[in-house]
DNA sequence: TCTGCAAAAAGTGTATACAGTTTTTGGCTT
DNA sequence: AAGCCAAAAACTGTATACACTTTTTGCAGA
C-alpha cells in the first residue's frame, strides 16, 4: 500500500465519521488514539489531520490538538452563498448539455434517495442527498467543480448537524425530484430557479443566528 | 514560532515561487534540499508539500517525490469555467452591495496595476492582476469565496505560464479598469458581462489544445 | 467541602533513524 | 562508442525519540 493510500484511507474514514455525525463538532481528535485505532504511527495520522484541516472539517489549535470543526453561522451562510453561485450555473449547463444517459443516472439517484427516505435510513439519506449535487457536477465532466462542490457539501453536513432546527431536510428528496423534472422538460429557467430555491430552503431551515455555546463549553461537553 | 506558522511559511514561500514562475512546471521538489534551504527537518517540508498537493500546485508521485504541477488543457478549461461561475455572481453582488470605500479600494488597486504594467514589472503585475479578483471576493465579506477563488487563481498562474501564446494578458489591467467603471456606474448587467468577457478573453489567449510534451520528457528537462 | 498548587500524565511539535524504492554511477561487454 | 547491468548513492515513506506544552491528578490548607 503506497503512502498516499494509507493516509488517504484515514482521511476518508474520518471524513465519513464526521459527515455521518458519528464524531460531533468540537470533539477532540487525539493523535495517538487515532494512530492506535488505525494501526499506524502518529506520522500518518498527522498527515491526515492536516488534510482535514485544509478541508475545514477539523480545526487545529497550536499545541492543543485537532477538533472536529464548529463552523459559525457566518461561515455557514458563506458556504451556502458559494454553493448557490456554483450550482445555479451548474444546473443551467446541465439542462443545456446533459445527455439522456446522464439524466437517467440522476433519475436513478433520486429513486435511491426516495427509497432511503421511505425506509427511514437517515445515514444513507444524508449521504445520498449530498451526493446528488456532487454527482451532477461529475456528470458535467468538470472534476474541478466536482471537488470544490464536494468539499462545500461536506461542510454543509457539519453545518446541518449544528444548526438543524427541524427536519425540513426531509423534503430535499422532493426538491431534487422537482429539479429533475424541470431538467427533463429542458426548462432552463425553472430548473435553475428550483435549484436556488432548494438551497435557500435548506439554509432557511437552519437557525444560523442562534448563538453557539461558548467554545470552551463545547469542549467541556465533548 | 508555533508549528502552523513554520509549515505555513514554507507553504507560502513555495506558493510564491511557483506562482511567480521561479519554479517551473514539472520541477522536482526534493524534500531534503528544501529542508536544508529552510533550515528545518524533512518533517515540516513534507507537511508543506502535502498542503500544496491539496491545492493542486504540485503533484506527488508515490516513492518518486513532489513535482510542480503541470495542469492539462482540460483541467485549465475547467478551472476557468468555475471561475466564471463564481466571479460573474460575485461581480453582480458587488455592484449591488459595495460601499464607496470598497469601490475606492478597488480603484486604488487598479491604479497599482497600471503602474506595474507601465514600469514593465512583470512579476508584480502578475501578482496584482490575480489579486484584483481575490480582493474583490474579500471585500464582499465572504472569506469562503475568497479562499476558493484564491486557490483557483493560483492555479491559473501556473496555467498561464504553461499555455501562454501571446502576451494578451497585458490587457487585463484595462479589462479591470472597464469592469470597475461599470461598477461605479452601478450597471450590473454590464459589469457582469465584462467580467465574463474578461475571463473568457484570458482563457482564449491561451493555447489550451496544444499537446503537452510527454510528462517523461518534461521530467527530463526539469 | 472547596480552593489552589505542584507533580505527574498525556499530548503536541520537530528531528532523526531506518527500511524500502528509485535514480545515478561506473565499468563491462559487444 | 553505445548499450546494459550491478553496485552505490540519493530519496521517499513510516516509525520512533525527545523536548516542550497543556491537561489532569492528588494533596495540603483554609
Amino acid at each position: 500500500m503506497d503512502t498516499t493510500t494509507a493516509t488517504r484511507s484515514i482521511v476518508d474514514a474520518l471524513t465519513k465519521a464526521i459527515v455521518e455525525h458519528r464524531l460531533h463538532p468540537g470533539s477532540k481528535l487525539a493523535e495517538q488514539k487515532l494512530a492506535d485505532h488505525f494501526g499506524v504511527s502518529r506520522t500518518l495520522v498527522r498527515q491526515a489531520l492536516f488534510q482535514l484541516a485544509q478541508k475545514r472539517l477539523i480545526r487545529m489549535e497550536p499545541a492543543r490538538g485537532a477538533f472536529v470543526a464548529t463552523p459559525s453561522g457566518e461561515e455557514a451562510k458563506q458556504v451556502f452563498a458559494v454553493r448557490r453561485m456554483l450550482e445555479a450555473e451548474m444546473t443551467r449547463n446541465f439542462v443545456r448539455n446533459a445527455t439522456k444517459t446522464q439524466i437517467q443516472a440522476l433519475q436513478e439517484h433520486v429513486a435511491q434517495e426516495k427509497a432511503a427516505v421511505q425506509r427511514g435510513d437517515v445515514a444513507g439519506r444524508t449521504d445520498l442527498l449530498g451526493d446528488f449535487h456532487v454527482r451532477m457536477a461529475e456528470l458535467m465532466g468538470n472534476p474541478v467543480l466536482g471537488q470544490i462542490l464536494g468539499e462545500l457539501i461536506s461542510r454543509c453536513s457539519l453545518i446541518t448537524l449544528m444548526y438543524q432546527s427541524d427536519n425540513a431536510a426531509e423534503h430535499s428528496a422532493e426538491d431534487h425530484s422537482a429539479i429533475l423534472k424541470a431538467i427533463v422538460a429542458k426548462d432552463e429557467t425553472l430548473a435553475v430557479q428550483l435549484m436556488e430555491d432548494h438551497l435557500s430552503h435548506v439554509e432557511a431551515s437552519l437557525t444560523l443566528d442562534r448563538k453557539l455555546p461558548n467554545s470552551d463549553i463545547a469542549m467541556a461537553l465533548a
